[in-house]
DNA sequence: TTGTAAGCGTTATCAC
DNA sequence: GTGATAACGCTTACAA
């Protein structure tokens, strides 16, 4: 490994003139930062970064944390797709993105004790789980920290609109000529769940219409959705003529459902997803649906992440960013 | 920030001491160590990971390279799936996974530049523009290396068994009253595509049939695979009784543009695709595919680094490791 | 403009 | 067993 040490010595000059020259301190003539520049250079000098950030106390680094125990994490492609733009953003200004992990080497760390470890700059904090207790120290720690879709309260949010989006939905419906939609909500441990559902009861009460007609499935996945729509044939002894489901997934299984029940989509029962899956284009019937907006989700927490480590003003407020959706219409609703 | 000498200082014994109980080492008295783990936990003592990787130069971390250029990444789930595996294996053994990334603060730094810079363990490549320049220097740096699906040379691979799959789809079709096989390849910049290509020429040849109704798709994805049909019916006179399609995307887009033909999926034609993205269940016809089995490879690849990063014999082999893949039989072949 | 030296928080090598 | 003390490679006052 070549220090700046080696440098100094082959040049014959001492190591802070080449650590000035090397981070192009104007402190340090043009020709000595020439010269030390190239042998530099010849030498194959790279900074040691450990050293680096134990002087100056900057890790440029950011953490990722996914709460595992949720079975809905990296894989799933809503939040793979925003972790790639948030990372495309925030790699660009020169920080690293790690995964927060509660190990290291042999021993186990809470959250907190991780980003003290590494001397992390601000965290991201992607799936979670609310009752989780490390969850809290982070919060109260002062650590710059962004949230997706999680709910923390306190915490900077950026999240999809689900209040426009369900709205959107409703209103299509009715336009279309539903009288009784109901909603298979998502597990009530997801923030983005509850509000969907909230704002399914306040959209449908704002037309006077029965928004009783809810079941809550067991999670985000196909099979849930399958499961609560068996349900909710169990528990009430209408039938919709829409439903709305949380999430894409959902929808297919309450697609699959309804067939299997003997019921047609969309000529008996309209049905609209959440999410906007690429495949949710080919099943068929293609699925209505709305569009989450990955891209600007990531980019748009990675703005707020970066203001808070950065100190602007009003940085840290725990506002909740709400990024607009879009509904797209296609073959699952008439 | 608590260190080692505040603890000291509080006792009263010398840092050194600290930090050997700290390390469980069996130079310190069991009453001593008591007593600093006791006070280390009083003061919310953490370790810092850049103060230690300077003196012990083990970094415990290992890099994850995308490359950006191809428009897979993080985002195709079958990526996301091995790195979720690789992740969760390579963690709990106590190490940090991390981006690799081509800046730095503001200077911008090659894939080796990086990984000396942070003094990385190891490093998975997943995926990868073979043209790369980087790369070459990086295959030779002689640090850690395993990739997935990839297709470097003297690198250990893991990757999905392309023959055995593809052996599986042709016998399979032809079992079903096949006799025109044609192949929608995946872009030959793509390593596993060359040998589902090399793969299906070299079944077919076996059985004696022939396998000129080849072509390439532009890319892994729906358009490319409904371009390609479209030009596959364009080159040819003849129409295939089965299409064996590089990936489950294509496939898709082989089967909507084979509806736009007015030809049915399966009546007419069997379309078989490869991956079993989840959806594929769900689509109309549902997909007929080859499972790539995401978390053995990704653990196989952690496994594989490990050995490496402990220098265990024969690690380092450039040998090509085959995941077994299962043929899944779905309604788009009759 | 350049050099000296202290310090960042650990670990590791010696003495004691 | 315990304690000084020298690394680790870099940045940064402060001197020269």
């Amino acid at each position: 490994m070549v220090t700046i040490y080696d440098i100094a010595r082959k040049i014959g000059c001492a190591s802070s003139t080449v650590s000035k020259a090397l981070n192009n301190s104007k402190e340090v003539s043009d020709s000595r930062k020439a010269e030390i520049l190239a042998v530099a250079k010849e030498m194959g000098y790279v900074p040691n970064a450990n050293a680096r950030r134990l002087a100056t106390k900057q890790s440029w680094s950011i953490g990722i944390l996914f709460s595992e125990d949720l079975n809905i994490g990296l894989e799933h492609h809503f939040f793979s797709g925003i972790l790639q733009a948030f990372k495309t953003y925030v790699e660009d200004l020169g920080y690293e993105v790690t995964f927060v992990s509660k190990k290291v080497g042999t021993q186990s760390l809470t959250y907190l004790e991780w980003c003290k470890y590494k001397d992390i700059d601000g965290i991201l904090i992607v799936t979670v789980d609310v009752n989780d207790e490390n969850l809290n120290e982070l919060r109260q720690s002062g650590i710059p920290i962004v949230t997706v879709d999680s709910g923390l309260i306190n915490v900077p949010t950026v999240i999809s609109d689900n209040f426009q989006g369900t709205r959107m939905v409703v209103e299509y419906l009715m336009s279309r000529g539903a009288k009784r939609i109901a909603h298979i909500a998502g597990p009530m441990r997801s923030f983005s769940a509850m509000e969907r559902l909230e704002a399914f009861k306040t959209v449908l009460g704002q037309y006077e219409m029965d928004a009783s007609m809810v079941v809550e499935a067991y999670n985000y996945d196909f099979n849930s959705g399958r499961n609560a729509l068996m349900a909710m044939f169990r528990a009430f002894d209408e039938v919709p003529d829409a439903i709305y489901a949380a999430s894409d997934d959902i929808a297919l299984g309450v697609i699959i459902a309804l067939k299997e029940l003997g019921y047609k989509v969309p000529e008996d029962i309209s049905v609209v997803g959440f999410d906007n899956i690429e495949l949710t284009r080919y099943t068929s019937p293609s699925l209505t649906t709305v569009a989450q907006d990955k891209v600007r989700i990531g980019t748009e927490a990675a703005k707020r992440l970066i203001a808070q480590i950065n100190k602007e003003a009003d940085a840290g407020q725990a506002v909740i960013n709400r990024v607009p959706v879009e509904l797209i219409v296609r073959e699952s609703t008439k």
